[in-house]
This record gives structure tokens, C-alpha cells and sequence, in this order.
DNA sequence: ACCTCAATGTATGCACTGATCACAATGTAG
DNA sequence: CTACATTGTGATCAGTGCATACATTGAGGT
């Protein structure tokens, strides 16, 4: 007989810790809800009680997945300059650096398929995240070193130069030693091209 | 009995038809071999034949994305002008086109997981996509519109850009209306910061 | 014209998956 | 202590990717 108790008592969160490792090794195709419930020593049908389809799980990950950015974003300002120029550097080389440490999972993130009601929940985490960066970006008009005018649109093409930057490192398009100097490259153009008239 | 013949004749391109069309209405998880089989009129088995894995012809699909999107950005220099920001917009156009009227396509394009032979193929039909936005950017450099530099160093920020717009719009983080207007400020966020000095 | 033989399609079977159902065990509120 | 909601179990179902052995076809060499 099994010592363990008829009651997982964090099926939940195990579930989703054991999944995210899984992501990390094997890629997202490769996981199984039924291995997932034996490696965490459940019965197949048990996971089904915390999500009820394959979906919800990997949109529950992919939620965690932009809180940790956003954790990650934050936490690098807090280092950072007070310059604009220094708060986007940090901003950027967390969000690259969040990429490749984690690529299977944004993979997810910014996955085309969500369930439409998963797409509510992760609407509003990503837009926590977007804000941070609304935000940086504000501020640096603010202190007269990013160029004034509407904030989405001055902030869209910074937000996009980023997220295709760490897409094409997590992709493999860009070899992985140029993706450091690159970076710089990318920064240098973004603030030549939001700086004041 | 059935009046087809023993050999489909065409059974390759058949099925990268047929499995472009079902990504595009039911995204790439949808995608069964055996469904294609059946729509194609085939047995479940004969698809192996063809394509050793289901990776494998996710793999070919991708790579007729890369040809087709090369294709696309070729044509939308043809009616340009020959001002670096006009072959810019168009080429800025013609991709953010190409993804957003193929979604799921792009998806698997950049997709983390291709089988590391695929990869050599890919590799190369995508470098021959990249190349062309990087002789894009060196003819703006020669028209002395695009300052001087490393070629690739100069690049890799514009194609980051345009590939993460093209992301965001994909992935629905972008409304589409904000889109059109988007793509406006981030080509000129682009020229301002890839300017001569 | 014949005859190999590689290419292509078929039939069948296997291990596995996600999902659903009735049922069992457990905690909890009244 | 007892009703009840929560959580885990067991069994079952349709469907999948893949491998293996076999059938059909067409093309090239003699």
C-alpha cells in the first residue's frame, strides 16, 4: 500500500511545478497530463479535478509564466539607474534574459491558441505586464528623454523591438554569442529612435 | 470500389495542402496525420511514406512558409520606390501581411521545437529570407540612408522589430485596429534610429 | 517483351493519450 | 454526528502516431 494519503493536498501546485519542468526538458508537445499524475503519484482522472482539459493547464502555465516576468522586469529596476537609458537597459536584458532561461514557456505565453475565456485571465496578467514597460516609458517622458506624444505609441515599438529580439534568440535564429552585443545594438537603436525631436 | 487510382500521384503536395488549410482554420494542434489521410482519401499508413514523422511535415510546412514569405517581401519590392523608408514600408508591410494572414503558419516558422536535421534545411531557407532585409538595409546603406556599420549589427535591430510586431499582432496582444497605425510609428522609430549619425 | 526492383499505398496492431463517467475517500459546516 | 462538497480512483472510449508485414504499381535493364 501507498503511504501517501488519499489527499494529494497541493495536487495543484504540483501539478504545475512537475509541468513546468517538463516544459523546461522536453518542450511543451511532449507533455502528458497521464505522465504528469504518475510522476506526481496520482491517478490519471485526478488532474482533471484542478483543470479540466490539457488547455487550462498550459494556460495556467503560461499565466504564471507572465507574473514571473513581470516579477522579473521589476525586480531589475530596482538596481537600475534612474536614467532612461539605464531603466530600459536593465528592462531588456531581464526580459531577454527571462527568454532564454525560460524559451518553452514563453513559446506559450505567446501562443496563438488560448481558450477564449483563458484569454481574459492572461489579457489582464500580460497587460500587467505591458504597463510595466507603459510606465518605464512614461517616466523617461516625463524626465524629457523619450519624445512626447500619445504613451501607446510611443511604447509599441519599444515593447515590439523587445519581444521580437527575444523571440528570435529563444527561436534559434539569432547564434547565441551574438546575442549579447546584439542586444546592445537593438537598445542603441530603440533610444535613438524614441529620443526627443 | 473506389475509381482512384492505386497511387494517389500526388500524394506530398496533397497533403501539404490539405494540412495548410487545417492549420489555418483549426491551428497546428488540430493537425492529425490520420484525419489528413482520411481527407485526402488515403490509408492512415500512407502519409509515413512521405514523411517519416508528424514533425517531419511540420517541418515541410514551415519551410514552404519561409519560401512563401520570402516570396512576399520579393514582390513588395517590386512596386516600391527605391528610397530606403519606401522599401522598408513595403517590405515592413509584406511581412506583417504574411503573419497575420498566416498565423498559425508564423507559429511554426519560429516554433522552438524542429527536429535538428529539419533545422539545416530551415536554417538555410530562413537565412535566405533574412537576407533579404539584410540587402535591403545594405542598398539603404549604399544610398547613404542607413548609417554605416557592420551589416548584420545594423540589421538585427530592424528585423527584431518587424518580428516582434508581427508577433504581437499574431498573438492577439495588439488590437487589430491598433495595428495598421502601429506599424506607421514603428517603421519611423526604425529610420530615426537606423538614420545616418 | 519480360522481369526485376524500388517506390508507393494498404492492413493491422501496439502503446499511448485526453476526456468522461460512476464510485470511493476525505474534509467540513451545520 | 450527519449531510454535503471536494478531491482522488478505476474503468472505459474514441482517437492518435508509429512500426511492421504485405499488396500494387510503374520504370529501367536485358
Amino acid at each position: 500500500m501507498t503511504n501517501r494519503p488519499y489527499h494529494h493536498g497541493d495536487l495543484r501546485v504540483a501539478l504545475l511545478a512537475r509541468a513546468e519542468e517538463t516544459l523546461r526538458e522536453k518542450g511543451a508537445s511532449a507533455l502528458s497530463l497521464r505522465e504528469l499524475a504518475r510522476e506526481v503519484g496520482v491517478s490519471p482522472a485526478a488532474p482533471s479535478r484542478h483543470f479540466k482539459s490539457k488547455q487550462a493547464l498550459l494556460d495556467a502555465l503560461a499565466l504564471t509564466g507572465f507574473e514571473r516576468l513581470a516579477e522579473a522586469i521589476a525586480t531589475s529596476q530596482e538596481g537600475a539607474d534612474e536614467a532612461f537609458a539605464d531603466r530600459l537597459d536593465a528592462a531588456a536584458r531581464a526580459y531577454v534574459g527571462f527568454a532564454v532561461a525560460n524559451a518553452a514557456l514563453l513559446d506559450l505565453m505567446f501562443s496563438v491558441k488560448h481558450s477564449p475565456q483563458a484569454s481574459e485571465a492572461l489579457g489582464a496578467t500580460a497587460h500587467r505586464w505591458s504597463d510595466q514597460l507603459l510606465e518605464l516609458i512614461g517616466e523617461g517622458q516625463r524626465r524629457g528623454e523619450v519624445r512626447g506624444g500619445p504613451l501607446e505609441r510611443i511604447a509599441l515599438p519599444v515593447v515590439a523591438a523587445l519581444h521580437g529580439y527575444a523571440g528570435l534568440t529563444v527561436s534559434g535564429v539569432l547564434p547565441p554569442e551574438a546575442a549579447e552585443h546584439g542586444l546592445d545594438d537593438l537598445i542603441a537603436v530603440i533610444l535613438r529612435g524614441s529620443a526627443p525631436q
